[in-house]
RNA sequence: GCAGCUGUAGCUCAGUUGGUUAGAGCGCCUGACUGUGGAUCAGGAGGUCGGUGGUUCGAGUCCACCCAGCUGUACCA
């Protein structure tokens, strides 16, 4: 690359893939998503925090002992002390952090909220990148499961507060010890069988997307996909596929489901632990009055792997989206979390109760585009102060600060004034209201033009003829004294309602 | 990581069975038309055809390898 620059005498501009430069629509859609959620999140009760971006490999637990680096799935460098640091790749682990450095002075249950931009290195895609952007609440020294309902509930909430409406999403949630019950039900115990239960995990995983017959290959021989890649299995019997698959099965209500879970774990005692805290969260949520239709119990959720140990809950949008080519987009989970009673104790060495709720706001801003629910574009632009005549700079910058001294956007046209009409098609680009011309004629009158474009576009815009086109142009402006200008330019932003 | 597909101008794409100087539309720049966005008209810039080798008298076109992108899949706290 270096080599290649010398040999072309320039550098080639590049973004490095699966990471993206925002503009100003796209700020402004995310400050407004951010603020969204951020008033529900406070309205619950969660306070404000901020951890930084950047962590010891070791407090994110992706430190990987035997190699002696971090996970490849995290950015990590060595600090000058040959200390690994990483990237943060979500924001609960450095939450688990700050809680075990700060534990005595905080106020327990510690009810905080985060966002921020967190960081993976790993293969990007659609909606998918290396970098985004994260909302977090987390409740740490509870163990009622009643913090738990109460995420869920967030979640239902923070949709409907961005527009999204009931029946468009929905959050669903699980029992990890649900799961484990399962796995203890087929024999899949003990230390030498970690790999098949992960593989059993993994599978259950994509119920949503391979469905039952999916599935099913994947907890026995494997599954060949679309491509022709083979994806090998968990290599499971058929009966215990079935027992696995058995939790799947359709049921009318919540009870019945509950039932059906009780009759699946009968033998185990973990199962019926995480049954007895599926119902507990059910029962909760529904006397608030969320019922399926927002919160619903599918065996299916497993979440990551690593540190959940028990209810998890994901919220999914179920609307049908197309991209600009036609073709069906699924975005899928916007969002997730759980209990992970044993993160803080990795530091403590005493177990702290813990659950949170984590949405993916990039995720979501990019399906809330697609919904229409975000205004993309279309922001008003400055009033821009044309220079007519380039020895007066002064007294045109002088009316630009009038204006900004009156509250107004406005800037100096600021490129080559050679002559108005490139002026005029600047503003035009920058979607400005309107423009302030001042030359000979007004000069000598003590007057400003001022040149409203929105109303010269929708004039002109039959004109064939220069000359019309020109007559219709005149239409559009106003010439006031010049004591008048923030006044009449007010008139112009009034008239077109301000933004 | 694995598999399939695709790489030609800023963007969207043509480019014949391998044949001279690689094109179009849009966009961009300059100018004309009164001191005014648009339209119109007249000009213009911009490409090592992803890269490197090979086959051939001759390669955008065929072959090999590499790189990048897309899609699926795996992994995913």
């Amino acid at each position: 690359m270096v080599e290649e620059s010398i040999k072309s005498g320039k550098l080639k501009a590049r973004l490095p893939r699966g990471l993206a430069d925002r503009g100003p629509a796209e700020i402004a859609a995310t400050r407004n998503l951010v603020e969204r959620i951020r008033s529900v999140f406070e309205r619950y009760g969660f306070e404000a925090l901020e951890t930084p971006a950047i962590e010891y490999s070791d407090a994110l637990g992706k430190f990987l002992p035997d190699q002696d680096r971090p996970n490849e799935g995290v950015f990590s460098f060595k600090d000058d002390d040959e200390q690994w640091l990483s990237l943060r790749y979500d924001l609960t682990a450095p939450l688990a952090r700050h809680v075990a450095e700060n534990y005595r002075n905080l106020v327990l249950p510690y009810r905080s909220y985060r966002c921020g931009y967190v960081f993976r290195n790993e293969k990007p895609g659609p909606g998918r990148f290396r970098q985004f952007m994260q909302f977090d609440a987390d409740t740490v020294g509870s163990a009622s499961m009643a913090a738990d309902a109460e995420m869920c509930m967030l979640a239902a909430d923070t949709m409907e507060a961005l527009g999204i409406p009931r029946g468009s999403y929905i959050v669903r949630v699980n029992n990890r010890k649900v799961l484990d019950g399962l796995l203890e039900t087929v024999g899949l115990t003990g230390p030498e069988k970690e790999a098949q239960r992960l593989a059993v995990l993994r599978a259950m995983d994509k119920y949503d997307r391979l469905g039952l017959a999916g599935v099913r290959q994947l907890l026995g021989d494997g599954r060949k996909d679309e491509s022709g890649d083979f994806t090998r299995g968990a290599g499971l019997p058929e009966a215990d596929i079935r027992t696995i698959t058995s939790i799947f099965e359709p049921v009318r209500d919540v009870d019945d489901r509950i039932a059906q879970i009780d009759l699946r774990l009968r033998e185990s005692k973990v199962g019926q632990e995480g049954r007895e805290e599926i119902a507990t969260v059910s029962r909760l949520v529904r006397a608030a009055g969320y019922d399926s239709d927002r919160i619903l119990i599918d065996p299916s959720v497993v979440r990551g792997l690593e540190y959940y140990t028990g209810p998890v809950y994901e919220v999914e949008l179920t609307f049908e989206i197309n991209d600009d080519k036609g073709r069906p987009v699924r975005f899928g989970s916007v969002g997730g979390g759980g209990r992970y009673d044993g993160l803080v104790a990795r530091f403590t060495g005493q177990p702290v109760p813990a659950t949170g709720f984590s949405i993916g706001v990039s995720r979501l801003a990019a399906a809330l585009a697609h919904l229409g629910k975000i205004e993309t574009g279309d922001a008003r632009g400055p009033v821009v102060v044309t220079v007519f005549d380039r020895g007066r700079l002064a007294d045109y910058q002088r009316m630009v600060q009038s204006l900004r001294g009156a509250g107004i956007r406005a800037e100096l046209y600021l490129g080559n004034p050679k002559n108005i009409g490139n002026q005029l098609k600047y503003a035009d680009r920058r979607k400005s209201p309107c423009v302030v011309i001042q030359g000979d004629d007004e000069r000598a009158r003590g007057e400003v033009t001022i040149k409203d474009l929105a109303l010269g576009a929708e004039l002109a815009g039959g004109a064939q003829e220069r000359a019309d086109y020109l007559k219709l142009q005149d239409e559009a402006q106003i010439a006031v004294k010049e004591a008048e200008l923030v006044q009449a330019v007010r008139a112009v932003l009034e008239r077109h309602g301000r933004r």
